[in-house]
DNA sequence: TCAAAAGTGTTTGCTATACACCCATGA
DNA sequence: TCATGGGTGTATAGCAAACACTTTTGA
């Protein structure tokens, strides 16, 4: 079977930069490469776009395909389309990138399958394509919405302490945060509650544990 | 001659949303579509992506021929590719946004040309395929980056007085704005300079003229 | 009782906003 | 001389940043 058209046609896929907290890291998703070219080099995620599949629904695909999660916050990062990005075909990429709560993810990537794997994001290896490019890209994005944006919330489970949201906001500036004003200004965004449960681990007062709102809404900021 | 594939390919296109401030309004460029579908309808211009060619650069020539400028300020806005978007096979589009300076406007688009004309953002009419959205999200864009950069200095040609910049704010945000404040803030941003020269015109004080500095460079605000 | 993290307010500086009058010109 | 838009400074309020001690627990 072959298909044939009158003028040349790109490939479209869809690449997907995954993001997680783990280990007191930002990780990221990477797939080891078992073809030509590029063959044993990590890449993200991604596959060919499916005819009758939507742009959205195709890196949704490869998230669930890969992590075993969905509803998830997702977002188109930028598309990508030098003419020599993929040295077998003209292959336009549309690069999303992927928010997963620590708490939630399976199969593959939970476990240090073969093949798959989670890395720091100042700890990368080489990647295929222009790959290092999409990455830093993601990154610089979620930096950026972190100022203006509840994105951070997408990365906490069902319920978490204030101290872990704190760590997470840490981990991605690269900074301390002071916690009293933390605190105050997360609080103001009344987007998220206090459950009334507790955590207690260690020997210390117990954490207030709360929950995000609506987690489906990101709210701007300022 | 035909192009075969072992699997569908989608077509790619670019669009391109151009800006431009015209008779005292913010307007974008758009073209009467000459064939089926959506034939008579006004879409935004755009084309196929060539094979050889990169996805800007697909949007730069499209823009050229339309309004004949170039090294103006383009950046990608998103990528739609519903599967029903185009009527006639599956195409996915990139696209583009471009601000335009009132005064480099040349042939095609500068003459009330048949099958192309410049429409006020306040009064669109119906558009083809998902390009209402389109325009819809590059309007956003643009109202969001005024508020943290100085993408509307893009607007501006090459020497202009501070109440036509202020004109120009006003008119992208819909709202007037204090001239005082307006000076202040534009000038401690440090990226026009005093050119010396006054422009004339009219029964009042002279205005002072100015020029961006650098203007390859979006500064970015805060 | 000690060590460890949770929780809590106030002061200070800076930035954004509000606001009104004089200036230079052409007709 | 008058009508028109150009040009200028200060006072105030609101927000962000700095900063240290008490609480609760498990061992």
């Amino acid at each position: 079977m072959s298909y044939s058209y009158d003028y040349p046609h790109p490939a479209v896929t869809t690449d997907i930069v995954i993001f997680t907290i783990r280990q007191d890291e930002l990780m990221v998703l990477l797939i080891k490469r078992a073809n030509e070219p590029f063959k044993g080099e990590w890449a993200l995620p991604g596959g060919f776009v499916q005819i009758d599949e939507d742009l959205e629904n195709g890196a949704r695909r490869e998230l669930l395909e890969e992590t075993g999660v969905k509803d998830v916050y997702l977002e188109q990062l930028y598309t990508y389309g030098a003419v020599d990005r993929d040295p077998r075909e003209r292959v336009i990429t549309v690069a999303y990138y992927a928010l997963v709560p620590s708490d939630k993810m399976e199969i593959r990537a939970a476990s240090d399958a073969e093949g798959v794997g989670w890395f720091s994001v100042d700890k990368l290896p080489e990647l295929a394509f222009d790959h290092a490019r999409i990455l830093g890209m993601a990154h610089e994005r979620l930096v950026a919405k972190l100022d203006y944006s509840t994105i951070a919330f997408q990365f906490m489970p069902d319920e978490f302490t204030l101290s872990t949201l704190q760590r997470v906001y840490e981990l991605i500036l690269r900074e301390e945060v002071d916690k009293r004003n933390f605190r105050k200004k997360i609080l103001s965004l009344k987007q998220i509650e206090d459950t009334g449960k507790e955590q207690r681990e260690g020997p210390h007062r117990p954490a207030k544990l709360y929950r995000v709102i609506d987690r489906s809404r990101i709210a701007f900021i300022k």
